[in-house]
DNA sequence: CGCAGGATCCGCT
DNA sequence: GCGGATCCTGCGA
């Protein structure tokens, strides 16, 4: 199966647009084993400066935030703990602004998503959360970096969704009234979704 | 150079 | 529900 990566204009709008525009779209990655995808149904969008959730939160320029500092339609990928987060860069040149993928449905290469989950039997758990479908795909801290809109890691066109709920995000609980920004957004009812 | 703190996950209670 | 695993990163001394 082979997919189309988007056309990089896409990724030209505003990141609390461009957060509820990615459900529905695929997420691909293609390496030497095969290629993995699945539909986007949760997002949350980081808003730095002002965002005390945000890595870019106070304008903090690194070498971990720096490219969310750049062009929009970037990977910015981290390790958290044992595990590697995925986000699309996002806004203006200059803006440390970015979505976090924070869940996916399945939709290709099931059988590379079970061998890289190891243990997980049920499909509901290959990738309802944001750790788990970094490594379902394949995605890796190295992926940092990379344009979304080409091969081997892009977004492509994927399918209509439903309604889409909104509410706030999840796992920031240290950021004081960031904590209650309806910043998170999902395909309502989707069972993939994190929550 | 040391250490505290995570945008998480999993297993056990 | 809770805590441990485990690994950088970022900052202060």
């Amino acid at each position: 199966m082979t997919f189309q990566p988007i056309d990089y204009a896409f990724f030209q709008q505003p990141t609390l647009s461009l957060a509820p525009a990615l459900l529905g779209k695929l997420l691909v990655k293609e390496t030497e084993f095969g290629t993995a995808s699945g539909w986007i149904v949760e997002t949350e969008a980081y808003i730095g400066p002002e965002d005390r959730a945000a890595h870019g939160y106070g304008n903090r320029r690194t070498k971990r935030t720096e490219v969310m500092f750049g062009p929009p339609g970037y990977a910015y990928t981290y390790v958290m703990h044992t595990h590697c987060l995925m986000n699309v860069v996002s806004g203006e040149i200059g803006h440390p602004e970015a979505v976090l993928i924070r869940a996916l449905e399945p939709c290709s290469g099931f059988d590379l998503m079970y061998q890289r989950r190891g243990k997980v039997k049920k499909e509901l758990e290959l990738t309802n959360g944001p750790g788990k479908l970094t490594k379902s795909l394949g995605i890796v801290k190295e992926d940092y970096g990379r344009g979304m809109f080409e091969y081997p890691l892009f977004i492509a066109d994927g399918k209509e969704v439903g309604s889409i709920a909104v509410g706030p995000r999840i796992g920031i609980n240290n950021s004081r009234e960031a904590v209650h920004y309806p910043w998170r957004f999902w395909v309502e009812g989707n069972p993939f979704v994190s929550k």
